[in-house]
DNA sequence: CTGTTAGCGCCTTCAC
DNA sequence: GTGAAGGCGCTAACAG
């Protein structure tokens, strides 16, 4: 592989020109950049990125992990992410977490000694706080992306969850539900404890009594099937708070023999792909994830630029979209 | 950040010695050792990969470029390669090319000026031969993954892909479908060639005259739905090449008012998310992709440890996964 | 406008 | 069993 030393031979001239008319660094006569350029050319030279990024200790690069670019959701934000870097010339190096805070750890550790400029990073459920402390000395900033936690000194890029919640309850409402079962998930994941302070704040909205409603924690099928058991006390709608949480629900149906909308009403968070193409068609609340993904690498770039400018929070606006799993207007009938 | 020579000066040791414990590559008096390590835990050293690679030129590290993680068949590939390359010690830098030979081309620059050790690569359709000709020269070696290219010296890992065609065609016929629509999609793209050679495969099994049937490669759902009008003429079966192409074989479906498998049967390669948990459920030939991706690591790793062996090309069986979209029984009534 | 030079942090021969 | 020293390819003073 050709070196700066070879296009200096070449072109007759020292290495630190070379070096200057590669990053346009000083001015050069036209006549020696043309000299230079052909050199480049004729060796097929191409600049050594780790030497480059050793000596101005800067990569050029940013980080991303998030627990599985496979679900839909994260896949758009990862989408978001790679064209926001692209455009400003920087790399993406993206990890899995697999929701796991051990391979959380790793993933951070690997990029972070890797030398990314910044690191990009939606939360596993189970990440130790002791993480970001730990990130905080580094000199690397960091974004954190759809799991926001209050009170943390970094920028931060997430949806409107608990109003989008808020909504969704009050639409179920307008079409008689008044007895919910929310699949809450993982209360850890504070993305999700939104979700569900926002079923709250909807069920105040309509003057619901909090005490006949079912919300489960518990990751098994079991507890939901358990309360679909007796048609009379069952829930008439089913919230589920995220994609894995509505695989867990659609389960549980499925199991009971239920069906949706006729049995039962099923809204979800995040949803699936091709929502249209396939029945039943989930009501879904769904992220602006692109727009997350892209939004978190111009925070992160801007305080590239300003170190110490201070930390900002970005809310992101969710689309209700309403499809026929909440659409039967029975629920009168049924009570 | 604290340097080796810190490490060092506080151990009252050499650099050298500092790296030999480090890296374990002699023998060190365990007492020194000691002195090295407490001091290594000290300062909170870490290593800078970045110049142990500039050192070393290798960097531990491999990369993947896929055309677009989010696909199901991809996101398990990916997963594949990544506990592979965990379990090696591998760092995996990823890349979408978005099925675009520009970006795709940008991409594999990317990471081989991050000087990744090797490459693993679903091509994109419209990769252009130059793409792997650029390589060859290169010293960091490549593997193909998913589309394989006949008669290219790097190593590779596909699907069974035509001989899982013939055996899903042998199942329709034997559920007494005579006359199909596949929808074949950009023949570019070698998996989904060897698709559709196994198609005819299975046609000449059966002695159905190929002559009867539709093949699309036309990327919009209009030559389909076409095809669907006249219900005389009208295939019973339809067959869709990859997860994409099912998309817009439901699509035309959809459009045409026909339901699945009442009206048609239905299946697809590849395939999509919780394939039992909505409605049609699809019959579907399901790649071993995550299997696939760990192959590819592994060939990957044995050709770094023996560059100069013969290439290898790895093909894995597929699973014909049945479901309802096939399986009604009727054919004969409605001929 | 151009060249010389001193490292960035590490690994690795070569000497002891 | 340990140290000294050169250099990977590049950038950024510092000179001219």
């Amino acid at each position: 592989m050709a070196t700066m030393v070879d296009v200096a031979r070449i072109a007759g001239v020292s290495i630190s020109t070379v070096s200057h008319v590669l990053n346009g660094t000083r001015n050069v006569e036209p006549a020696t950049r043309k000299k230079v350029q052909s050199a480049i050319e004729q060796t097929g030279y191409r600049q050594d990125t780790l030497a480059r990024a050793m000596r101005r200790s800067r990569t050029e690069s940013i980080g991303l992990v998030v627990s599985d670019a496979g679900e839909p959701a994260f896949a758009e934000m990862v989408h978001g992410v790679e064209k926001a870097a692209a455009d400003r010339g920087l790399t993406l190096l993206l990890a899995n977490s697999a929701e796991d805070a051990d391979r959380e750890q790793r993933a951070v550790r690997t990029l972070l000694d890797r030398r990314v400029d910044g690191l990009i990073l939606a939360r596993a459920a189970a990440s130790p706080d002791s993480l970001l402390a730990g990130l905080r000395d580094d000199k690397a900033p960091i974004v954190l992306l759809d799991r926001l936690y209050r009170d943390l000194p970094f920028d931060q890029v997430g949806g409107e969850n608990r109003d989008s919640m808020r909504q969704l309850v009050g639409h179920l409402m307008s079409h008689g539900h008044r007895r919910f079962a929310v699949i809450a998930g993982d209360l850890r994941v504070p993305t999700l404890q939104e979700r569900l302070d926002g079923f709250f704040d909807g069920l105040r909205d309509g003057e619901v009594d909090p005490v006949d409603q079912l919300v489960i924690k518990d990751p098994s099928p079991n507890a939901l099937m358990h309360a679909l058991d007796d048609p009379a006390s069952r829930p008439t709608a089913v919230i589920a708070c995220s994609t894995p949480l509505a695989v867990q629900g659609l389960t549980a149906l499925e199991a009971s023999g239920l069906s949706t909308p006729a049995d039962i009403a099923f809204a979800t968070f995040d949803g699936f792909a091709y929502p249209d193409l396939f029945s039943p068609r989930l009501t879904t609340v769904r992220q602006p994830a692109f727009d997350m993904g892209a939004a978190a690498v111009g925070l992160l770039a801007d305080r590239l630029a300003s170190p110490d400018s201070s930390p900002r929070t970005l809310r992101l606006r969710q689309a209700l979209e309403l499809r026929e799993s909440t659409e039967l207007h029975s629920i009168g009938d049924r009570a």
